[in-house]
DNA sequence: TCAATTTCGCTACTCCGGTAGTGGAAATGG
DNA sequence: CCATTTCCACTACCGGAGTAGCGAAATTGA
């Protein structure tokens, strides 16, 4: 149907985009998003401001634009060892949110959430944010519940666990220490929470360093 | 010391206080944050903005305080069992959470995070909004790990576990869920998410009815 | 009583996100 | 070629957060 679908007007100028894209950038990631102005933006990026807007229809819609540029996938393999394969996915979680955290960050003030929970906000203020947001977790979780499946078939996970629980227990601590408490999240502690939470998931007793 | 330091000039009309947190609270709860407008809340309070200001710097300050207005504290007792008493303290965390989650909020768009979305981003962009919350946010932690402390003597937890993982485990996925992926938060979540946690935290094999 | 100090209400202002409207440029279809 | 459509740049504007400064009121200390 409407793929490519034959334009009528004039066409957009997509260098346009990327010049604003890469000034909003800039700007975000020096200044952070309370300095991030966008008539700044235009300036720099050679455009007028309501050619942004008509973009991006908000200066939070335009953030998030640049959240997704700077967020990598968070994909889960499988190796046939459910506690590595989840550890490398709760720590490449974590540096994404560590790289979120830390835009527009001089050095010093490291509890502060930062970019993170700006894009948090912004999600929840404009639901066709919210929209677009929501597929992309419900994805990551569905790529953990299928190797979750399948180590529950040959790895020996408990039966009756709840999948979604389990995967809420790795994200949402990391989650949790970004955006609340400002703890830390290095690798560290990705590794110790997959423990945490594994050494529950298994049917036997005690933490299995190799499994049977 | 400077307890009640024998002020010097005009004393602060405290029923000013009341009358401008009754009345945002009133703004608040009806049109949300977004429609959370200063001036109004000046004018229902019969205050001038300036007053407002002198008091909360900025509307996140207001919105802050109303938050902790209608947060109730989150205790945890110790009645001998764990699993009880930690399924009572998530229950009681994820009322807090819906109660700010849905502040503000006509019937539908149920999976917005709402006002707890913009607090979260308040305490990211001022400091001391930030600095005044951690101590809340790290005395919750040692009421539970105290709790943990003493079940990991009298009712079998694990010695090897991390309780600071084990609370993060807990608080972690309900923050994660009203915050991200927007999933409901119920009392039934409450206590599976519990079980979850804690059926690896005990030394036995079988998650325990009872405990030895 | 009188000076110092702080609050209060008020008006006026700045700053920035976002909108409206205009004239011209670049494309399509006939 | 011409009508239509959409984009672009520009200027002007609106609305709301936050600030500056003034005169009056309320307190403390002398």
């Amino acid at each position: 149907m409407s793929e490519t679908a034959a334009q009528r007007g004039r066409p957009r100028d997509s260098d346009v985009d990327k010049r604003v894209l890469d000034a909003a950038w800039d700007l975000l990631d020096t200044v952070g998003y309370a300095g991030l102005h966008v008539d700044e933006v235009a300036e720099r990026a050679g455009a007028a401001k309501t050619t942004v807007y008509r973009r991006w229809p908000t200066k939070d819609h335009l953030a998030a634009a640049l959240a997704v540029r700077i967020l990598a996938d968070v994909p889960i393999e499988d190796t046939g060892d459910v506690r590595h394969d989840l550890t490398r996915f709760a720590t490449t979680l974590a540096v994404n949110l560590n790289r979120l955290r830390l835009v527009g960050h001089g050095p010093g003030d490291e509890a502060s959430a930062g970019l993170a929970a700006e894009i948090v906000a912004a999600l929840a203020r404009h639901a066709d944010l919210g929209d677009m947001a929501r597929p992309l977790f419900a994805r990551r979780h569905e790529l953990v519940l299928a190797r979750l499946a399948s180590a529950r078939e040959r790895e020996g996970l408990r039966a009756d666990l709840d999948p979604q629980i389990l995967v809420d227990q790795i994200a949402g601590p990391l989650y949790y220490r970004v955006l609340i408490t400002g703890a830390p999240v290095g690798r560290g502690y990705a590794e110790h929470l997959v423990s945490a939470v594994l050494d529950g998931a298994f049917t036997g007793a005690a933490p299995p360093g190799e499994e049977g």
